[in-house]
DNA sequence: CAGCGTTTTTGAACGCGTTCAAGAAGGGTG
DNA sequence: CACCCTTCTTGAACGCGTTCAAAAACGCTG
């Protein structure tokens, strides 16, 4: 393993060893590129970047972990084109349909990947899963987005919902890259009408949970994922935690 | 490929062809279940079933559709199952909330491959996804059970919703099978628990729907889901763009 | 039965992801 | 500098899924 104790300064002067795994992994993705995912071999990697197939698998667990890089990217593109929407609108639904228009918007270039990404997505073992606990850190932060689409929204939000709304917005997001990834439209036509609509479709639910014959519902769909979504994230792994909630 | 003109008689005596393929298929599953789909290598299944490595691969395209079996044999039990519930349930929720647990006792022995399973779903390529063309028969037996969970229940569905709650049923049913798959919880006891939630969530959105404050969000979910199921299924194949890398 | 086209079967060979034992570089310390 | 310990690098070798040219078995017709 690379040695955790280098003279990483924080934005100093990148170690050997850093350079030789950034040169890697952008080697890996340059060519995941050019050829895609399965067309391009580990060995042919290891040659353009000018060092040994192990010398890969050094830095990198396997084939696999080389996409995190594009995950990344996309990540901190998102925030950036999030920010701006988000100082410009006002409205729930349009602070949603920008921040999720912004992810198909910056995703583009990717698609073809995203299969191999999902594939990932799909074992609960695998570190590379949205659900993982290695993926905690990236999750929390997509969830802080929709926790600011709503903080920042005039709309006013029920109390019951505040909480549960953020996750359920995120979950409804990976429900859309998952119609994304199977979108076939010309460009991603369809993806951007039903993100378009998804937003509307939240708003309006929104809006209208404050009224009192939707109480029940509104309590059902609370209790559902309060239940279900922190259980989610921690059922994984964890060791020896039962349930709580009743 | 197997010839298509055998003797097969409809339930008649099974050519050698027929028989050696379904020996494949067999020895497949029974190692598949004795070791993991991982640690089961196409040459002990050929070996274990007396053939030869090429022998599997001219009756099946891979490996992976050797779990094309487990899919069928889920499928069959389920249907069987599910016929018991319906003739015994009549509430709306009760009916639902049947149907998916049955789902997910018969489920219980194949939960291991069932990550296999999904990573198939996953890529919009494979025949093995729910939503390939491949698998068309597949869906629409499955949505048909949701038609008669709503047919057979006293509950008063609104027409708008008539249409398009099959599929949404059936679309939140494999929500269910995904969560699933991620449960690591003691018996699945986490799922039987969404499943029953499940149920009692859309039957209550069901009952409301009905109100009048509830007009736009009903017509929203309408719009939406004609909009984009139907889209779903038929937006994959179409004709001439097969293109799979050669 | 001989001849011939079709279906089925074979197993060596290929390409790829991955592993690992062995060696090279680096960097302290006396 | 000589020593040793850690970090990094190497490439041959392994196991597996998959392919394919060639052989065998089958079935039909004259």
């Amino acid at each position: 393993m690379p040695s955790k104790n280098d003279r990483a300064d924080e934005a100093g002067t990148p170690t050997k060893s850093e350079q030789t795994r950034a040169l890697i992994l952008e080697t890996a993705m340059r060519l995941f590129q050019e050829r895609g995912y399965d067309k391009t071999t580990m060995r042919a990697i290891a040659k353009e970047a000018g060092v040994s197939v192990g010398n890969a698998y050094y830095y990198f667990e396997g084939k696999e972990h080389l996409i995190q890089g594009f995950y990344d990217r996309i990540a901190a593109e998102h925030r950036v084109a999030v920010r701006e929407v988000l100082e410009r609108e006002t409205g729930l639904e349009a602070r949603l349909a920008g921040v999720l228009e912004a992810w198909l918007d910056i995703a583009t270039p990717y698609h073809e990947f995203a299969v191999q990404f999902f594939k990932n997505a799909a074992d609960p073992d695998s570190p590379l899963s949205p659900f993982s606990p290695e993926s905690e850190h990236a999750r929390q932060e997509a969830i802080a987005v929709h926790k600011e689409v709503l903080a920042g929204a005039k709309t006013k939000v029920s109390a019951d919902l505040r909480d549960v709304l953020p996750e359920l917005m995120w979950l409804s997001q990976m429900g859309l890259v998952l119609y994304w990834i199977f979108d076939r439209t010309e460009g991603r036509e369809r993806s951007y009408r039903l993100a378009e609509r998804g937003a509307r479709l939240t708003a309006r639910g929104v809006a209208l949970a404050r009224f009192r014959v939707l109480r029940p519902l509104v309590l059902e769909v609370h209790e559902l994922f309060t239940d279900f979504l922190p259980g989610m994230t921690k059922m994984l792994p964890d060791p020896g935690s039962r349930q709580r909630a009743e």
